[in-house]
DNA sequence: GGGCCATATGAATATCCGGTCATATGAATC
DNA sequence: GATTCATATGACCGGATATTCATATGGCCC
């Protein structure tokens, strides 16, 4: 947790040191990164950082925080409280769409995001939990579609929660391959929902 | 490529230098990695290590040359030869299943592999065409399996090279997790690759 | 003005690491 | 035993970085 220093500061000085964690850390890995360029970037004295935080961990941490709950909030809210009322598909569209908008307001996020996603071994403690979360969420989605009687029985369930949750990253490296986000970024979502929905088989053989 | 002092030396030597260099990088980044502990584990004065390569850069694009050879050697030959023998998806679930032999022999080398195939944005300078190799691989299997009839046509082969790719390391990840999942190895591999095949909806409906 | 307190500062410190180099070793050859 | 050559060694250098600390600043209350 940073300091009360930290929180004490005016708005607009906060926020200084926050775009500039965000750009450093989203340049470089946790360990390149640099808390002087941090502060460089910031307009703080390398001292006051340490005011602030307890060190460099504590500020990284910080903000993995604050981009979990942004990412939340980008899920259309309207739809979580009326689950009942969607299919497992229309749900799984819409989660995989709020990675994309999400993607798309902050490329920086996402790629702190991706690297905590995808190199869990450098990050031990600190993002298995929000892995965690993921495959929670699913399960339970699964599991209402499956009561449903949309999704077939066969499937197990914690082993779709883990590889949807995987197919959501996927995605999301999918459409920043090309650097650029376009109109087409949901076309590709639709086309991997097709995918999980309906396997590769051809239909002719089923 | 190592000098030839390192290739001259006699293989128990060999061996404990390739063995403290993979225990290095399966813990940390290439980044991160040591020269010293490298040299210290394998019983060697760090000087010789510069003998032996040019840098550290020459070690690990050793090392990585040597994972992806090993790796390779793991899918069955014979199946690899007769491609055309066999159907999509006998070919795919020997892909995941050549994978999973392939971690489980050494996971070291796996979490190298993983390192590599999901970040590489954490080596800048050292690009390496590992996915690109898999990618292809997937698209020209896939073409295949449209050609026979096996696939479904609507599907986008761009898109589902990347994500066979990809669900093949997270069948990885998948048996990593002990303790979670109370099946056998083999049989994740069949759920996953069921679930490829047939989507995730219920027969019921479609 | 003077005392107090939170905050700001950046030079200094401590640590770590990749890579170099002068020197040592030891085996083979004559 | 002298010479040569490949190999081994670890102290050392240069650079980078996180963190500390003594000092300075500036607002606030009396």
């Amino acid at each position: 947790m940073p300091k009360d220093t930290f929180f004490n500061l005016p708005d607009e000085k906060k926020q200084r040191v926050i775009d500039a964690a965000i750009d450093e850390f989203a340049e470089r890995s946790y360990h390149d990164a640099r808390v002087t360029a941090i502060a460089d970037q910031a307009g703080i004295a390398k001292g006051s950082f340490y005011q602030y935080f307890e060190d460099k961990e504590d500020l990284f941490r910080y903000i993995i925080d604050m981009i979990a709950e942004k990412k939340l909030a980008y899920i259309d809210q309207d739809l979580l409280e009326n689950i009942e009322a969607h299919t497992f598909f229309e749900v799984l569209r819409e989660l995989y769409a709020s990675g994309i908008r999400f993607a798309q307001e902050d490329p920086r996020l996402m790629a702190i995001g991706m690297q905590l996603a995808s190199n869990q071994a450098l990050y031990y403690g600190i993002s298995i939990d929000y892995m965690e979360q993921s495959y929670e969420f699913f399960r339970a989605l699964l599991e209402k579609g499956m009561d449903a009687g949309e999704l077939d029985p066969a499937i197990d369930i914690n082993i779709a929660s883990r590889l949807l949750t995987m197919v959501g990253y996927s995605s999301l490296e999918l459409i920043f391959e090309d650097g650029k986000l376009d109109q087409d970024d949901m076309a590709i979502v639709d086309d991997i929902i097709y995918i999980m929905k309906n396997g590769l088989k051809s239909k002719a053989e089923r």
